[in-house]
DNA sequence: GTTAAAATGTTCCCGCAGAAAACATATACC
DNA sequence: GGTATATGTTTTCTGCGGGAACATTTTAAC
């Protein structure tokens, strides 16, 4: 009750908040049943009555509508047992798609993910070198050439785009890259044009953690913190009261930069004592049989975590990667170490868990991001044949 | 465009969204009229008209009823000059108030904020002492009393109070306010018990930058990072896409005790080199007419604020208390530093300024909160004679 | 001073969205 | 096979905003 009104946004200030029409009821229940489908899986039309307060008959037409534009589908009910007339089954579509890529130092890849999170197809390609955005951009779309064929009948709502590095507020501009060496680019532009399609280009840590609270380890919690070590540095973000922290222009979430030691080393970013230097995946490998550097390294990692909690407050702290690894090695440690640290009453502890996707991450979070227009208005939303 | 997208709440998960419904349209509706002249101080109903983009007819309605229901006051027009019939002023009804609490270690205050954020009233008793729940309760019903003899008319949606300290998620319960010593009580209960009004409870420092963001140096911006030096120490919180961070348990934002220094002091949270251990009062005290000193803390300053702006890529960061004095006395130095820290592309310069509220902030900070319900409802909360 | 133009308030009617009730249908239980 | 139960379907009703026509109040032009 009251709660919700502690953190809500307050619609107005500087802009008035829009008003709102009739059609924005029918918007909003569209998107309503269709979000509750994508992530819930199969529902029966009963259990969107139940679930949204809303009447039969309204569920009827809302349901209709959805199958009318090509997203749902109503199958025959399963054999409940239960007394009544059977419900029908809604299930989204899964010729509904969205492609995925994830151009990295040493490979690219792309995927076309179904609006229920499956990965229907997928293409990869090593690379030397790191690709560059021109590189990317002609993979994306042979890959798609050939996905296309294999899977007849696809249609997609667009693209979104992976990238590990700084992404500006504007979802297109891969602002810096270090180990892409992107600088700048304007990628949702050069993609949109390969692909014909519109593309979002995202940070990969928030495209990890998308997928995790879509369908992995986080799902139906609404505060997490996510630290992600791979290759290229720890990549942090964080779901906030059910939304994806962003930050002014884009750039929240850094945790890697975090300071976690004020005499510790230099690092790329130019600071000195940064998460991802001083835990760093050479460090982990080094101390791989040394039981005092694992134990150095997990103490580091709860301080990092002690501190998130005092900032966020998370009721799950996700890690993935080289952190997943080595939390699983030290994880009475860590523990300890963070109940120890805890700055709340330390009965209330805090759930601390690994990544539940695997190589799948990535493809899904992006896919997510790219549905995410259509989830909120899903008759408004064109799909194109790929 | 796609911006808004990138942190949506996506509705469902566990919980299908609510169906929306024609009243709702209506709420929402009224809402943002009274959330605009709220915030925006007096519209014109062409003015209103042109902001939500609704018809004249319906704007015509909406005020109407925001005006039987005795929350705003339509006035003759200004003299404009401008050619065509003068639009009507909608004001909100500055006997439309709120009562809002501050128990703090050597003093008690309640004040009664009217719905434009004009404090019409205030009692302040100073304390030997912490006040226990049960003083603070009964301070508010005295000082209740004196202010509603004072002020004949006025009708209250509710009472706030902002208390230094640890605030449950439940807007209730004090977890633990160690300097006024109070641990797991129901303060709500208590305050709610002695006005026979509805209560909320909060953390002081969110309401402060509640208080900045309504009225304050934070006006219109929706990524704000907070930080205030009391005796208390130092209390933080976030605005986060324009909502407050409230975090699982209602404990987010303490950055006070975010680790600043690995080889720092023992802090009274039991941890070692907190935010508000290595910058305190007393040392700011001490450092008064010492400028190497102050460059130190200084320093210290700037290094809290790259850490946050780091996780939160905040719009504005709003120092108050202590700390905005110290910003002000090294203002060059903390710039300067800050930007050297900074993990973002140089040319994009996080702002920092000082609160601008003065004395009045956690009081008005403390109605807003109280306010919100009416504010998201109009129709739906009752308005109680003080 | 009168008239025209512009902007806004007001009234009335329309379309759309969901609710509610009556009816139809499909299952389990007896 | 009959009944209770749950759900889908159809029809009717209410509420809300849009839009057009009209009324009102101002400035500007002559």
């Amino acid at each position: 009750m009251g709660d919700d009104l502690a953190s809500a946004a307050v619609p107005a200030h500087t802009s008035v908040a829009r008003g709102s029409r009739n059609d924005n009821t029918r918007r909003h229940n569209l998107s309503s049943l269709l979000t509750a489908v994508h992530y819930g899986g199969p529902l029966t039309r009963a259990q969107l009555t139940r679930d949204t307060g809303l009447n039969r008959s309204t569920i009827g037409g809302l349901v209709t509508e959805l199958a009318q534009l090509g997203l749902v589908v109503e199958d025959a009910a399963a054999e409940t047992g239960a007394v009544g007339r059977p419900s029908l089954i809604v299930r989204p579509r899964r010729d509904v798609a969205a492609l995925a890529l994830h151009p990295d130092v040493d490979a690219i890849e792309l995927g076309a993910v179904a609006i229920d999170g499956t990965v229907l197809a997928r293409r990869r390609a090593s690379v030397d070198a790191p690709p560059t955005p021109q590189d990317a951009a002609a993979f994306a779309w042979e890959a798609a050439r050939e996905i296309a064929d294999e899977l007849a009948g696809l249609r997609v709502v667009g693209a979104a785009a992976a990238v590990p590095g700084l992404v500006a507020v504007d979802s297109a501009t891969v602002v810096d890259a270090p180990h892409l060496g992107w600088r700048g680019v304007d990628f949702r532009e050069l993609l949109a044009e390969a692909l014909t399609l519109p593309v979002v280009v995202g940070n990969d840590a928030n495209m990890g953690l998308r997928a995790e609270w879509s369908f992995g380890a986080a799902r139906g919690v609404d505060t997490v913190v996510y630290l992600n070590g791979s290759a290229s540095g720890i990549g942090g973000a964080a779901l906030v009261g059910g939304r994806m922290l962003r930050g002014g222009r884009g750039y929240g979430g850094e945790f890697g930069h975090m300071m976690i030691r004020s005499d510790g080393d230099r690092c790329s970013c130019g600071r000195f004592g940064c998460l991802e230097t001083e835990l760093n995946a050479e460090r982990l490998d080094a101390a791989a049989h040394d039981d005092a550097a694992l134990d150095v390294l997990a103490a580091t990692l709860a301080a990092a975590i002690a501190n998130l909690e005092c900032a966020f407050d998370p009721d799950l702290v996700l890690l993935g990667g080289y952190l997943g690894a080595l939390y699983d090695v030290r994880r009475g440690l860590v523990d300890a170490r963070v109940a120890e640290l805890a700055f709340r009453p330390e009965a209330e502890d805090v759930a601390i868990a690994r990544t539940a996707l695997g190589g799948n991450r990535l493809l899904i979070g992006a896919a997510e991001r790219a549905f995410a227009a259509l989830l909120q208005d899903p008759a408004g939303v064109p799909l194109v044949a790929l």
